[in-house]
This record gives C-alpha cells, structure tokens and sequence, in this order.
DNA sequence: ACTAATTCTATAAAGCCAGTAGAGATTATC
DNA sequence: GATAATCTCTACTGGCTTTATAGAATTAGT
C-alpha cells in the first residue's frame, strides 16, 4: 500500500499541470477540488517544494507550480520522494540499498529471487509513467494489454 | 517494503518444508539457524498456525510442521496473512477492496490505472511461486528474463 | 507427581502515519 | 503603511504497526 501521502501528492501534481503556464494555484483551490485535508496538503507541497519539484510564491495571491514540465516529473520520483524506496526489501533498493543482516548469502537468497522478479516490472511502469501521461489519460498503454489475459 | 515479519514468516516456511515429513521443527531451532529473534518468531508461527498454514504440537518435544504441502502455499497467500492487501491502493485491493473516499470516479481514476497496470505482473509472480518454489531454488523463471533487457 | 521443554497469551516500548493547530514570514492590494 | 491572503515552519495528538518481552498454559518423559 502506497501511503496517503503519496495518493494526495500524485493527485496534486495532476491538479498543478493542468493550470495555465505561467499562474499558480493555492493549496485551499487544490484542496477543495481534490478532496485533501489542507493543513495536510500543505505539508505535502512544502515536500514536494524541498525536493524541487514544485515552487511556490509566498503571500496574497501567492501559490504552487509545477518546476519542471509534467512529462519529467515520472511517478518512480514522486514515491521515492514521499513514501521512500519502492523496493520490497532493502537488499533490492536502489536508493536506499542495505544488506539483510539475517541473510547468509544475497546472491543466493531465495526470497530475494522472487521480490527481484516482483519488482522489476513495476520500477518498469512507475519509471516511465509521468504525471503527464496520468493528466492526459495516457496511463493505460494498449501494448501491455494482451499480456493481462 | 514487505514487513520483516512477512520475510521471517516466508523463511520460516521455507525451513519447515525441508525437514522430514512427519517430524517437527522447534521455534528455537528455525531461529538460530534462520537469525530470527526467538519470541518474535513464536507469534509469526502462530499466526500461520491460525491461518492453517502450518500445525504444532505443544509441550516437551512439540514442535511446528506444514499442514500444506509446500507447493500448495503462495508467497501471495503469506503476504497477505502478515502484511495485508498486496495492493498499493485499497481500490486495487482483492481482499479487502474499499472505495477511496475522495475519488470521484474509480473507472476513470487515472492514479488508479496506473496502479492497476503496477500490480498485475506483481500478482502474477506472487500467486504463482510457492514455498516449495523457492526452497528447490526454482525461483527464477527462465522465460522471464528476456523482458528484463 | 515432578521437571524441563515448548507453545500460547497478554502486554509494553518505540516508531510511524494522518491529521490538526497555530505562530511567523512574505506578498499584493488598497 | 495597513490589511488580508497565502505560504512556511514547528509542534502536537491519537491511533496504528512493528518489534519485542515476560509469564502462563500445556505436554513428554521420568
């Protein structure tokens, strides 16, 4: 489960590229619209700001926009930023790696094995799915859809 | 991040299903040869137990043992006893499905796709792969390396 | 019946998550 | 400059999860 968090800042960033270029929009308008608890959504845009994805202008008539353009920003970095490492296990992280203290031998660890196949196609569409892709309702690739049956 | 209880739960059972039938294997005995602290593992035994994964026998002697053969118990059927829903989102989940409440339409919700396309493959490999899978070392799947280029 | 071994139950400590509260800083507008 | 709107920052709370511990209940063997 991704955290609440991590819904709310994907869902803000939508909102965000969807204003007109060059304006902003507020955290109260992106509350409302998006159904988020503001005081809890400025948290998450103050984040969001710290890592560089967004910025803000402070003041009346202040608010977010998007830093870098919607087809940049993938959902790999928006989880990685909220929520940590996407990995099952901290062995397969890429950015958070540690070895398992438990673990005899990493290469042969059977547990690991399986979470290496597991995560592999997910890094897959979270790395290359963008915040614009998910604004257009592009996210649904037909190419994938045969695999599913 | 699966939670480490799930990792001890599945090196657990992978210890059970190699020792010999009929026998039984004692808490104390999985967790210095697994490193896994030894009350700790006493709960997560029980809850298999609970789950009906695996059976005891209690006092002088007593002992843990598969209830399940070992081909018969999914890394997917583990998981979600210990951890919980295998979803990221619970409007993605099977076990415990629940409508986001601040979603305004579910079949249209375009970070719910894009969850949904995550998933699938992660099912996949979960559901299919067994104890006895990964205690025969047969974790990788040949067929499926090409996809990882 | 006693003892040692073992599972089982209940509880505790620490940390994390979601959300709230409020004071301070900055800016546009009048 | 005063005011109101907005972002920025810190602290706090309640509940839940994770990890772990202490002790009660149960059993085999003598």
């Amino acid at each position: 489960m991704i955290s609440r968090q991590a819904k709310y800042a994907l869902r803000a960033l939508i909102a965000l590229s969807r204003i007109t270029p060059g304006s902003a929009a507020q955290t109260s308008d992106i509350a409302t619209t998006e159904k988020i608890p503001k005081k809890f959504l400025e948290q998450i845009l103050l984040r969001l700001k710290n890592q560089g994805m967004v910025q803000s202008r402070r003041g009346n008539r202040g608010g977010y926009a998007l830093l870098k353009p919607a087809s940049e920003i993938t959902f790999a970095q928006v989880l990685r930023t909220i929520d940590g490492p996407i990995a099952p296990l901290p062995c397969l992280s890429i950015i958070a790696y540690a070895r398992c203290e438990d673990c005899k031998d990493e290469f042969t660890c059977e547990i690991r094995k399986v979470f290496a196949r597991v995560i592999e196609p997910t890094r897959q569409v979270l790395e290359r799915t963008t915040i614009a892709d998910a604004a257009a309702g592009r996210a649904i690739d037909l190419e994938s859809l045969p695999q599913m049956a």
